[in-house]
DNA sequence: TTGTACGCGTTATCAA
DNA sequence: TTGATAACGCGTACAA
């Protein structure tokens, strides 16, 4: 079995209160003895029980973090800030990916609050049927829940959000600025983020008085090959456009991609500043959704959470989104 | 305060250890009992508590799974077929970015040991220092430790790799059997994977009799630019290729990119098969690691080594890899 | 400054 | 089939 705080105190002749308090640093132990106990703590190679103290302290300083796929390098950078955010905070990282929004996403909720992790993160949407947002409510009331690029307004639910429709609503006035009349929007899913986006560019659209088609807004699968043959679709069907806007890099690579083959070098922009608008050729202009700013604020929230209470904590937390000019757009 | 087994047996006038037997399913209850023990805890909603448990059990099902860099999409695409896997099996991950392999991150193997993970996965290198091995060496000896993309040939450590090397002079086989002679080889870093990629090409090269010239392999940072200004200086130098091999996709893509714009219109073959390649244009071949291989097996091990024991498990799983064409390179 | 004794919620080992 | 009780390792009042 392990070394644990009975072996160390016999050894050093003191009891087990005095090991646990110079383990603590924080009672007043003699410096003498604070001293030989470490000494014997290290020749001991004696480490912590995690369980033991958890089970007094409800406790592990673990944060759980929710994501839909970190295979996505978008949550997947997410995730990255984030541990490395908390570690530095001494708190670990779990990880739950919950596939896709199926709307029985529950148990993923209920599996992190029944380990009792002391914080929950969840990054974009992977709950909105009615159910799963009720329990991750119900839950938020035993821990904090911390949402990047959500926002559900209840109790003890902390929202950090980048603003992203006034982001949209900016690209589309640099598109029109430029002469641009027909933009084309791509998109995936309506999530948080992907409602905020559509409703800016309408918005954009509107109060711009540029002309607004139906069939100048898409939606397509999250894949290149989708998205490609959806621009071939538009292209036969002499859909007019002039520019494009997508909600992802990765349906701006496709889409350009696309249209350089019919011939159409027009301006194109994504979403999120990702590796892949610098992968593709020409480099793409992207909508740079500030994640680093976000994870960080996420990660002040827990740590003050903890250190100062939930009353010196924001429950609304929100930054500006940013385009971040390449090679397929210049304003 | 939460719901305990004192309270479910409190109400159902039977003793902790029924509440426990029933919790357990294992030991023999008497049906009735029983039933009304479960009703009552659905009533009450009682959760057990793990850290109660996992300081009887000494486990609280949790696998600890440490890399470089989740932001890498390499990783990230590693990590979430891991979770993904664990999770069918109810075990959770406890990620760990240990930010590059400093040769001081003996500090996340400790941690991970100190919370009494269940077992530890490594993806690529995140540990080569002598002291960071010689740590995670001893660690193996306390829990069981799986390298994927590693082999340190230790006991308790179990090996799950993809033959890289073989994959490579295949690679080179190939172009060779184009009519390409001068072969450029770009890498990052020498990794368990960069190592044997390398070796695999340099073997390629000598069995083939082509020629070897030192300029031919060329080391580079992990991003786009410097890749790019990389065959830039290449070019400048009249240092001449007829084909490019990279050590990650992320290469490629700035390669192909650099030679085309001094005109060189030659094959170019990544590795990883990852997304990037694809965001390319033109598309890139590229040598797929089979990451879903090496993942799926990394799970069976761990699920095995808890259900059959240590000698029913393979200390070591290879696996081939797999050139997937696109229009950059066709056999 | 130090030590004693109890609680935390479960599992496991005895008896009954 | 059940019940009482001892671990498990640590934090912490309270006492000394």
């Amino acid at each position: 079995m392990n070394i644990t705080i009975y072996d160390i105190a016999q050894k050093c002749h003191v009891s087990i209160a005095t090991v646990s308090r110079v383990l603590n640093g924080s009672s007043r132990v003699s410096e003498k003895t604070r001293a030989k106990v470490l000494k014997v703590m290290k020749e001991m190679g004696y480490k912590p029980n995690p369980f033991a103290r958890g089970l007094g302290l409800d406790s592990m300083k673990i944060i759980g973090v929710i994501c839909t796929d970190v295979a996505d390098i978008f949550y997947a950078h997410a995730v990255s800030l984030l541990e490395d955010g908390l570690r530095k905070h001494h708190f670990d990282v779990m990880l739950s990916n919950t596939g896709s929004d199926t709307g029985h996403n529950g148990k993923y909720i209920s599996d992190m609050a029944g380990k009792h992790v002391d914080a929950i993160i969840t990054i974009g949407t992977p709950f909105s049927s009615e159910s799963d947002v009720r329990l991750l409510c119900e839950t938020a009331r035993q821990i904090p829940v911390i949402t990047i690029n959500s926002d559900y307004h209840q109790p003890r639910m902390y929202s950090v959000v980048c603003n992203e429709r006034d982001g949209m609503k900016d690209v589309v006035a640099a598109l029109a600025n430029k002469g641009c009349q027909h933009i084309l929007y791509i998109y995936n899913s309506l999530t948080y983020s992907g409602r905020h986006k559509l409703d800016g560019f309408r918005q954009g659209i509107k109060e711009l008085n540029l002309p607004h088609k139906a069939e100048l807004i898409q939606q397509t699968p999250r894949t290149l090959t989708d998205t490609e043959a959806l621009i071939d679709r538009l292209v036969a069907g002499n859909v007019d456009f002039d520019a494009i806007v997508t909600s992802d890099d990765i349906f701006a690579v496709g889409a350009q991609r696309a249209a350089l083959r019919h011939g159409l070098d027009i301006p194109v922009i994504g979403c999120n500043n990702s590796i892949l608008a610098e992968c593709a050729t020409p480099t793409l202009t992207s909508l740079d959704n500030k994640l680093t700013n976000l994870c960080a604020a996420a990660v002040n929230i827990v740590t003050e959470l903890t250190t100062k209470g939930a009353d010196a904590v924001p429950i609304r937390t929100e930054f500006n989104a940013e385009l971040v000019e390449r090679e397929s757009f210049t304003t």
